[in-house]
DNA sequence: CAGGTAATACTACTAAGGTAGTAGTCAGTC
DNA sequence: GACTGACTACTACCTTAGTAGTATTACCTG
């Protein structure tokens, strides 16, 4: 698969997602209950999301008797790395530092987060060196 | 201004509003010159967008005689950490180190960068301390 | 002052995300 | 064997980003 390729996700989609990732193969009914306490969709919204999907080749299905299980198409890491490097591309024009910077700026972090931030990039100058 | 206010913002948006960002105040022609190289947009199409985007007080304009002089409403900060924060949220259920260490595995990173971010890291410490 | 040019205003259309109702179908139950 | 419940299929609608054509207006130049 082309790493150039841009997936555009919605947040519903990005969600359905995560569900599939969790739990490996799911059904709608799976999908909707672990949808259920953050937003209260109707069933049919859940399973038409997931034929949309489908058509664009997010997901796929098998069928288990007269039931769909739902699975990704795509993993994880490659919808974060697509996504994360489009926003730091359009939003601080292909700078991680400027990213980082702002990310830093914008919430309150912990002690223990830096720490793990220090060291991550300790691990990189490693790769680098 | 709330800070939990999500900006849902497009590509084309938030290229119109970084030209407004960079120039102060920007006629419909300076913004379609601007984003020309890039892409080839019908003049009409930036007028038309910045109608919209003042419809819904992404910018502003004054009248300089017959001509519209466009301005961001709203600040880059505020926008940056939005769309950023947003993002955080819903890629990496708010974790910020996994967001960071995605970032960092999904690109080159020159020791320039990492020396940056640990600079980065360095004052978020001390600022925390 | 006639005509072109450069502005904005209005209208329209496509695509996609999101949301959901209704219809059809199959299976198991009383 | 009729009924109910669980599924999927189909259709439909709204909103917004993006894109652009057409209309109108006002200015400037020859």
């Amino acid at each position: 698969m082309n790493p150039s390729t841009h997936h555009r996700l919605g947040d519903l989609q990005l969600r359905i997602l995560q569900t599939l990732w969790n739990r490996g193969e799911a059904t709608v009914a799976g999908v909707h209950a672990d949808l259920k306490p953050e937003r209260d969709l109707a069933y049919t919204t859940v399973a038409t999301m997931l034929r949309k999907m489908e058509a664009r080749s997010l997901v796929e299905h098998r069928e288990e008797g007269r039931t769909f299980l739902y699975r990704a198409r795509i993993a994880a890491e490659e919808v974060n790395r697509s996504v994360g490097s489009h926003l730091v591309e359009r939003l601080f024009e292909g700078s991680l530092t400027d990213a980082v910077s702002h990310l830093l700026a914008s919430r309150k972090v912990s002690r223990r987060e830096l720490a793990q931030l220090e060291k991550l990039i300790q691990d990189a100058k490693r790769r680098t060196r």
